[in-house]
Order: C-alpha cells, then sequence, then structure tokens
DNA sequence: TCCTTATTTTAGATAAGACTAAAAAATTAA
DNA sequence: TTAATTTTTTAGTCTTATCTAAAATAAGGA
C-alpha cells in the first residue's frame, strides 16, 4: 500500500513518460508536482528502493512494470470517480478534477470494481481520456478532434479539449455529451464549418467548436 | 480546513461525551484513536488552539460549538457515504464501515450536497445511526430495539446491532431492509420470541434476532 | 492526612515529506 | 578543451503526528 505522495508521484511520472521520450528528468517531476527539484530527489530514491522505478543519480527515471501497472491504476480509480461525479452527481465536467484527485486515493479494491460495475464499465472518462482496465492496460484508441473527420464519417463523443462553462452550456443545449454519436453531413474547407447529425437534429457548428470536441472513431 | 488527524480525534471526542457525561479524559481519547496519552495530549493542545476544544490540564476536554459541528460533519459524510456503498453498490451493512473511513475525509461542501440529494436525503445509514444534517444537528430520534417492542406496536428498521455475514443474510432472506416497517403480532415473554409481520408475510423470530435489530418508532 | 496508585503531561526522539543553501555532475558555448 | 551555465544531488532544517521514558498531578485507601 502506497501513500499519498508516493501515488502522486508515480501518477505524474506515468503521464510525463508518455509526454515525452525517453528518462523522465528529476526538474519535470517536480515542477508537476509543484515542489522543489531536492524534494524529487528524495521521492525518486524512496520510489526506486521499493522498485517502482529505475532510477540512476542525474539520469533520470523509468517507471518498472510494477510502477507503470500502481500509477495506472491510480488514474484508472481518478477517471471511474470522474465518471460517477458527471453521470450521477451531475456535476459538470470542469468541475471534477479537484474532487477526483482525493478520491483517487481511497483504498479499496473492491470499492473499484462495484464502481466500475454501477458505471456500467465506461471506457472513458468525462474528458475523453481512456479508463485503464484493472491490470493497467489502457486501449489505446483514436480519439482525435471532430474537426478532423470528413464528410460522412461518424464518431462518438468522448470528451472535450477546452472545457469553459460557455462551452459545455452549448453542448448541454445540443444535447452532446459523453457517448453520443455525431456524424458529419458536411465540411466547408474554407472556414472549417460543419453540418452535423445528432440524433434526429442536424445542425451547423463552427471550426472552433469542432476542434473543441474529442471523438473516438471505428 | 482541518487535518485528517484532527479530523479523526475530533469525531473520536464527539462520539466519547455522547457516551460518558461530562469531560472526556486524556487516557478514553487515547484508547479510542489507538494512540498513546502523549500523543492525544498533543493533540488536545493543538485542537484546543484552534478554538475546537477547551482543555485544560489534567481536567479533559470538551468540544465547542465550533468543534462539535466540525465533528458532526464528518461523521454526516461517514454516514452518507455508508448509504452509498450500501444502497448503490450493493456492499453489506458490515463492510462499509472502512472504506466510509477514507472518504469522509474528501473535502467538497459541494460533493457532500449532491451526494445527499443523490440518496434522497436519508436520514439514517446503513447501522441505523441517524446523519446529521448540514449544520451538525441530530435528529435525536426514538431508535430502539425490536426486542423493546410490545405487541401491537410497529417501526421502521434503520438498522443492526450485531452485524455478522449470517444474520446479514437472514434479513435479506426475509425482505429486511432498511426502511422496512414492522408490526409486532404476538410476542412471547417466555423466550423473547416474536411473531412479525413484514409486507404481506409473517412469521416467527426468536429473541436474538430481536435484540440484534433496531427500529424507530413513532 | 499521608502514601500508593493511576492518570496526565513534559521532554526528547523518530519518520515522512517538504524546504533552503551549497556542492557536484552534466551540458552547452566559446 | 576549458569555462560558463544548467541540472541534480547532498546536507541540514522544519512540521506533523507519532513514540518512549520520566516527571508531575490527581485520586483513592488506610
Amino acid at each position: 500500500m502506497y501513500s499519498l505522495a508516493e501515488e502522486n508521484y508515480l501518477k505524474a511520472i506515468y503521464h510525463l513518460e508518455h509526454e515525452t521520450k525517453g528518462e523522465v528528468s528529476t526538474n519535470a517531476i517536480a515542477e508537476r508536482m509543484a515542489t522543489k527539484p531536492s524534494s524529487a530527489t528524495d521521492m525518486m530514491r524512496k520510489l526506486a528502493d521499493k522498485k517502482l522505478l529505475s532510477y540512476k543519480r542525474y539520469k533520470g527515471v523509468l517507471l518498472t512494470p510494477e510502477g507503470r501497472k500502481t500509477a495506472a491504476n491510480v488514474i484508472r480509480k481518478h477517471r471511474l470517480w470522474e465518471v460517477f461525479l458527471v453521470e450521477k452527481l451531475k456535476f459538470h465536467w470542469d468541475e471534477v478534477h479537484e474532487i477526483a484527485e482525493q478520491l483517487e486515493h481511497v483504498k479499496s479494491e473492491e470499492l473499484i470494481t462495484r464502481l466500475d460495475a454501477y458505471l456500467g464499465h465506461p471506457d472513458f472518462d468525462p474528458h475523453g481520456d481512456p479508463i485503464p482496465d484493472k491490470h493497467g492496460n489502457v486501449k489505446r484508441t483514436e480519439k482525435k478532434l471532430l474537426s478532423e473527420l470528413d464528410k460522412k464519417q461518424r464518431g462518438v463523443c468522448v470528451g472535450v479539449k477546452e472545457s469553459s462553462s460557455d462551452f459545455l452550456q452549448y453542448l448541454d443545449k445540443k444535447n452532446i455529451t459523453i457517448g453520443t454519436k455525431i456524424t458529419v453531413l458536411g465540411k466547408e474547407f474554407f472556414d472549417g464549418s460543419m453540418v452535423i447529425q445528432v440524433g434526429r437534429d442536424q445542425f451547423f457548428i463552427s471550426k472552433k467548436i469542432a476542434e473543441n470536441l474529442y471523438v473516438q472513431t471505428n
């Protein structure tokens, strides 16, 4: 069982590994964690002792399989809780991060198993990010922006890029939410605007809207 | 915003104040918290500095109104989460305490407001204990054991005293759960056994059963 | 009341996780 | 290749919440 601080460092390193290639630097970790590099070094030592990552002085770190799995599990919990907050408690997509940041550290395998089932085994969180399975595997899927789709293509809404209150309210009004199927009926190359089909409705959206909506294809 | 340790001490003291009359002793607190008396003393100092309780050396402590309210709020959260775990995630009554013990420390007013609404503003947790309102007020109700009822009296099941797996399964089988209305049709003074009505069913229960079921009357 | 016992507090230490300042290593530039 | 700069580590402190051992106070019995 790992401490709150340990879990948060693992999560940060997991994300950093995906953003940059190769070893993750001490400074990058410190910056992400909003701590000083010296604090990060201390923690790297500890996590290396616990075999959660490999660390060589001055050389940065890489998660071990065990470390990666642990990190993915915390992220799994975070994202499942986000789904709960949005789907069940009707929070807006942009209000849930901080709360999930706390809930993700609650220790109970059974709790997460049941929560997952209760939510219908969701594949994505409200921001469109994939939810790792219980083994830490992430279904790397074709998440793309709606603006990348061409005429006649379809996608399922899996999240938003920017999540301003105005934008979310616009989506609400148009009945677009996680899981909503969207078909591109037309696309104007001049300004990137589109005509899309959502349920029975067809309407026009600007390029700006299309560039802030993530969809999953295939 | 109070620390995890502070919240747990407040909760312990709150319960101890209800169990014993007058000041709560350092030893009692230490025992409840599974710490040493010296640790309890340190924490009393700190909580007194924060005006959450009044403390005089060698004299024990009493919560201030602010301390009482804070404690009640943690208990409110604990009990709401327990309801969630049992009602929504289908945990058994005796599996939820430890998890709620963690969830109760999640900080977000809005979360609890929404959770409360989502659960339908419950008055009791799955053990039959009352859930304080957001101001920390507890509806002190007539929670009694089913065995205390007399013939023709009615009560609503609000919880269990002992919650062994066998007992809970028995209750499941008989369709007795939180909110179930129970009427005493007959009571045998010789052995304390009863005949009760639950929904359309009438059946016999032993004294032991009646002594482990809490009901609310009035 | 005085003495013994139990309770409570004080003093000093420890572990986790953070910090600052200074030293060491790596990197970049001349 | 050496010098300047950046990155990382080390050394030493701090805070929170715990502990042990010892001292102080309160309570109970003869």
